[in-house]
DNA sequence: GTAGGTGGCGGTAACGTTACCGGGAATTTT
DNA sequence: AAAATTCCCGGTAACGTTACCGCCACCTAC
């Protein structure tokens, strides 16, 4: 940790090497012009002193890095994990690196303002191109392309990739109300979020579709986290007349309603049937195994590098919006109303 | 996407707050010697026209981003996910926030080289310091600080945090040995990581502490992988004296244990013995569920950004080399021979 | 009233790299 | 043999930012 000891800068290839910088910036770069014997000469040295490019200063002059940025608020989320699946898969098949830029602290992040910053920090100097995952700003202002993956708008002005939580939901209570269900109880995520709204909305729309009057008693607000869940399963449970069976708008929701189940001595799927949101790894593990919508976020991850990457080479998208079909994953959790 | 569309910069603010770029840097900086009107002038600018840093620039003249860079060669593996589990958790409480560089796959990455690479592109210009996960390479030259995490090398000549894979090796034999087991197979990982060396001699040094010779034929070597366990594990009980217990080098090996033990019919634990190592999320999934080593790979992740803060803010380390200590956690995978 | 601070600010030079221009030597063309 | 072309290569100016020096105006002190 000495610090006197400067690293390796092309100068000093440029030096050890006798020739100028601009040659060294031309064998780094694989010109065209320069002789065989300069190439080599200096690729050696470059080999021996272990001299990489900095990354800063490559990127501020050449805007051209091959690396791609992505920005998340919380890098340890399980839904943040489904999107780097995705991410990673694209990337190792690819000529770019990745970077995943990440404050580590959802609640730091939540303003648009801050993702606005972290844009404006990567993009066009560091990265070719961003990711931007579930962001609450609708513009950014960016020389370099930007994909929003999963933006928290009802109409987002930069080109994004989502999901199709209304129409899934929608799909979730058809397979419930087929099943004979007439009270369906819904726990909903945090109400600012677009995607908790969509999957609501799902659920009046499902209810519609069956001819079945919506009981705003039946409507939990939460915020997708388990503990608020458990307070809202207890009072859908508490009901007069409670229901038999429960939409969560996630899958950790879900978990929680079979906790308050249990307590209650309600057993899963012949007292109380549950549907959850998201297919998560919770889901399958679950005893019993858990009936949700898959949104298919590892897809997600992995279409948003594409589009970007198709975008930094300068093609055109053909859709500036993206869809990624949502699907039901009949397990163990719901059965017929007896 | 506009290409015309030029990213605002220092420049621009300077202009329209009529000031210089000193100055705007200086009130960008939180300096003293700016006034109070100037100051908030440049601010009310700065978010009118959504300015942000570029952190090249910025990292490239100053040496001081507020950044931690993380390499790792996959973000995908479940193991990376636990280390991003700690590092998350410590990132969030601190004022720094963090990068995670990766090129999506382990094969492209595996050499020394590759590594020292990565840690020159980022560190000293868009990093105060950088945390390296399971290097292969000893040593680095770089400026900034550095800590490598799980380094895959006996020495490392850089500060590093380990875990003590020897001791939990240990520890897993002597709970074996007292269960009564003599015959104890045990499937390796790949011969070239040091961990996996480490957890076979832990395995040889367990046998000889309950005064068993050691049977070559009970040793297969196999790769951390499913595919490759599955072989080594049929190896291991088509044997004329085959193992009453298996110490699998890691859960995932220890899992295609489970499968080749069902396919031939065998009852864990009752007809087999079978221990992990690594408490990955599989084994309290396993059925039954698996008795392991865990060795704390997201506190590893949290340690090593301790560590590295330290180092950035030129406060030496006390000790270079950290471990953390691994833990045996019984389950139901093991059972007394009969 | 002059000397010596001090607060606020601007100008300039870096940081490490690549884009661009231009120039000398070697080679080809007329 | 002169001119044109090609092949290599060096020099210089950026990229956007901060460090550093130094200037001007104002205030305080004797």
């Amino acid at each position: 940790m000495r610090r006197e000891k400067k690293s390796v800068t092309i100068k000093d290839i440029a030096k050890a090497a006798g020739v100028s910088v601009s040659t060294v910036s031309r064998v780094l770069n694989e010109r065209e012009d320069v002789s065989v014997e300069t190439y080599e000469r200096v690729q050696k040295i470059i080999a021996e002193l272990g001299y990489a490019s900095s990354l800063a200063a490559r990127g501020m002059r050449s805007r051209r890095t091959k690396v791609i940025g992505l920005i998340m608020p919380d890098v340890a989320e399980p839904y943040s994990y489904a999107v780097l699946q995705g991410v990673n898969r694209a990337i190792a098949q690819l000529d770019y690196d990745l970077i995943v830029y990440t404050n580590g602290d959802i609640s730091k992040n939540t303003s648009a303002d801050q993702e606005r910053y972290y844009v404006s920090l990567l993009n066009g100097s560091i990265t070719d191109g961003v990711v931007v995952v579930t962001p609450a700003a609708t513009t950014f202002s960016t020389t370099a392309p930007l994909v929003a993956l999963d933006p928290n708008n009802e109409s987002p002005e930069c080109p994004a990739i989502i999901s199709t939580n209304h129409q899934g939901a929608l799909e979730a209570m058809h397979y419930l109300t087929g099943l004979g269900h007439r009270r369906i109880g819904f726990i909903a995520g945090r109400k600012e979020l677009v995607s908790s709204r969509r999957r609501l909305q799902g659920y009046r729309d499902g209810l519609a579709a069956a001819g079945i009057p919506v009981d705003e008693s039946l409507i939990e607000v939460g915020d997708y986290s388990s503990q608020v869940a458990v307070g809202c399963a207890q009072k859908l449970l508490a009901l007069e007349n409670p229901p038999t069976a429960i939409f969560a708008a996630n899958d950790r929701t879900a978990m929680s309603v079979y906790r308050v189940a249990a307590e209650q001595g309600l057993r899963i799927p012949d007292d109380l049937s549950v549907m959850g949101f998201d297919n998560s790894l919770d889901a399958s593990l679950a005893d019993p195994k858990l009936t949700t919508v898959d949104q298919f976020v590892d897809e997600m991850g992995f279409t948003a590098i594409q589009m970007i990457i198709q975008l930094v080479n300068g093609i055109p998208l053909e859709n500036d919006l993206h869809k990624i079909q949502t699907k039901l994953i009949v397990r163990a959790s719901c059965a017929p109303v007896n």
